[in-house]
DNA sequence: GTCTATAGTACGATAGAC
DNA sequence: GTCTATCGTACTATAGAC
């Protein structure tokens, strides 16, 4: 896919951040080089520069893009029970993160590598989304629809299984989306009710 | 803790590892140099040649210690009903995991940054350790004790939930770690029993 | 907007002195 | 067993030509 020089603003910008988004999944963002990134879209390094300032923005700006995208997701959530919201997230939670695979996985393991400030931007909007998840919870106990010794410590466990599909679900395998959701919302379902 | 020159061999390799152990998990195996755990340890970078064949040699080592020793925890699980031995299961891999979280957090991050033949033995270790917890999960469906649509996406489930444990935990913090296997092996019981 | 060229720095690993 | 010194390579980022 190599290219010859010319102007291609118009299209190059985003295939720098598709590239980088891909490489930073597969081999961690430490380990890749501007070069790496360079050669998948096709042009020099140095070209690299007309669209990010340095490397950390890349990745920086690549994580906040996702964060923003989740939340305002989550935002579209319907109202309704308790029940029928908590269904809502872990089927929106398993169909986002199994269609932006290299997204969640960056904003997952490569937190440690921004820099203090960007960090805390990101980690804020984590928090945020953990919030919205703690919320619905809450509100199910305090209806009495759910049993919950502690409502923090169910939603940190609720979002790490749900994060899980993505370390084994292969599209085409065994199982189909529908039915890894469905099954996921059960075993949600029963951890959180009363036995 | 600089070192002046001098023979420590019976002190310096497990420096070493532990020093790798800790950067790593901090700053993941491609952003660390060979200097800076030299740096760590109070030698010379070259003196760590002494103790590992190479970087990739120092990874590997550090993960393919972990997984043994996890699996020997895993093999002392005592005898009993489907119920308990899974309760067994989730207080040993909360346990383990909050005493040796630098560890788990490695075998959890670096398995990108092992040479596939390296990374070969890694993963069908992790896999022995997936395939123990299933067999119990398999056991209690064929009781009729457990009600699990599938037995794989059940364990990936617990074992994804659980490894939650170490993103938040705290010690000292508002929860007791027995409270907290407490809480979790209730989560478990009831995503796994029929509601 | 992209190129070539390069400045300045850091890396992994080895050789040979002590 | 550790040191100093260094080889060969790779990196991020910038300058200036086109």
């Amino acid at each position: 896919m190599a290219r010859k020089t010319g102007s291609h603003a118009e299209i190059t910008g985003p295939r720098v951040r598709e590239a980088a988004l891909r490489l930073f999944a597969q081999y961690g963002y430490a380990a890749v080089s501007m070069r790496q990134i360079a050669r998948e879209v096709g042009v020099q390094a140095g070209a690299l520069y007309t669209y990010t300032s340095d490397k950390q923005a890349l990745l920086f700006d690549l994580m906040h893009d996702h964060m923003s995208e989740v939340l305002a997701g989550m935002a579209q959530m319907p109202e309704g029970s308790p029940g029928e919201r908590l269904e809502w997230i872990v089927r929106y939670h398993i169909g986002y993160n199994l269609s932006h695979k290299d997204g969640v996985f960056i904003n997952y393991m490569e937190l440690r590598n921004l820099e203090p400030a960007n960090r805390k931007v990101i980690s804020a909007m984590r928090r945020r989304y953990e919030d919205a998840v703690e919320e619905v919870l809450t509100d199910g106990q305090e209806k009495d629809v759910f049993q919950i010794p502690d409502t923090r410590l169910a939603t940190m466990a609720v979002i790490a299984m749900l994060n899980g599909v993505n370390t084994w679900y292969r599209e085409g395998g065994r199982l189909s989306q529908e039915r890894v959701e469905r099954i996921y919302w059960n075993m949600v379902r029963r951890a959180v009710k009363g036995a």
